[in-house]
DNA sequence: AATGAGGCCAACCGCCAAGCT
DNA sequence: CAGCTTGGCGGTTGGCCTCAT
């Protein structure tokens, strides 16, 4: 919003950049499977909008933001309740569509299908922040860029010779044994039994580098695994992993592509 | 046609941590 | 080690737009 008045400094001019005039933003309308993933993220994630805006390709921190406030936040959080309600009672995932008023908002959002999840947490992945002369290749980048992340001192003292296994340094970076999770007020503990902990090596060493939200990802895995396994209209690891080089449609698994569109 | 209400969204603000001197 | 600068973040503001009356 350009006034005649505006004087920008720095700081002004690189958030500009940042959330509206840089070239490989998305604007315009907000296609279903974003806004299914935006509140799927944000029930993992809550108000950490650059980690949700890290999985949404296109997508701004900010323009993420506002859509939730604007739109989704009023629609979603309040009546998730009354949603799981409506779809056992009429059988469907779909809701009302958001408000359609005005032609501006129409743009905006092509029409919302909410997802239902019965039981509502957010994962509060346990900030670990490597030194920048850290000299081990899988670190993703990126990690613990929270606010909140950063108030915990970084484990760089008992960080690993190259030559030594990384995986119990790295693990204990990812503070994946002892994750807390939230969950109406309670807080768990996550337990591996071997073949939970063979299959976190194997993901350790696969992890991808290029994802900001590359712990989160991991966590959200170990945290769905052990809170709703397989169980149908849950949450599945394979819904929330996105690489950018993947269509979202693919992301959302085949339920997504079964939603009645109105 | 005028106007008040409500919504959208770019921009601003304050806070915090990393990095530099 | 302290102080300053810079960058990143989430929350909030306010101008502009559309719609209803």
């Amino acid at each position: 919003m350009l006034s005649l008045g505006l004087r920008r400094c720095r700081k002004s001019c690189r958030l500009r950049w940042l959330n509206y005039l840089k070239p490989n933003i998305k604007k315009g309308a907000f296609e279903e499977d974003e806004v299914d993933l935006i509140i799927r993220l944000h029930r993992l994630l809550g108000n950490r909008w650059s980690l949700i805006a890290g999985r949404i390709p296109g997508r701004t921190a900010n323009d993420i933001k506002n859509f939730w406030n604007s739109c989704l936040g009023k629609k979603v959080s309040p009546n998730l309740q009354d949603v799981v309600a409506n779809k056992e009672t009429a059988g469907s995932t779909a809701v009302k569509p958001l408000k359609q008023s005005s032609p501006r908002h129409a743009a905006g959002i092509k029409k919302t299908v909410l997802p239902v999840a019965p039981s509502y947490f957010v994962i509060k992945p346990k900030p670990r922040i490597p030194s920048k002369s850290i000299g081990f290749p899988i670190l993703p980048k990126n990690i613990g860029t929270h606010r909140e992340a950063r108030r915990e001192p970084p484990a760089t003292d008992d960080r690993p010779d190259k030559e030594e296994d990384p995986l119990p340094w790295l693990r204990n970076l990812l503070g994946v044994e002892e994750e807390e999770i939230e969950e109406d007020g309670k807080q768990k503990q996550l337990q591996k039994g071997p073949e939970q902990e063979q299959e976190q090596e194997m993901i350790l060493y696969s992890f991808p580098c290029s994802s900001q939200a590359s712990e989160v990802d991991f966590l959200v895995k170990e945290h769905c695994r052990e809170e709703v396994g397989s169980d149908e209209g849950q949450w599945r690891w394979e819904d929330m992993f996105l690489d950018e080089e993947l269509m979202l449609g693919d992301l959302l698994g085949p339920e997504a592509g079964s939603k009645p569109v109105n």
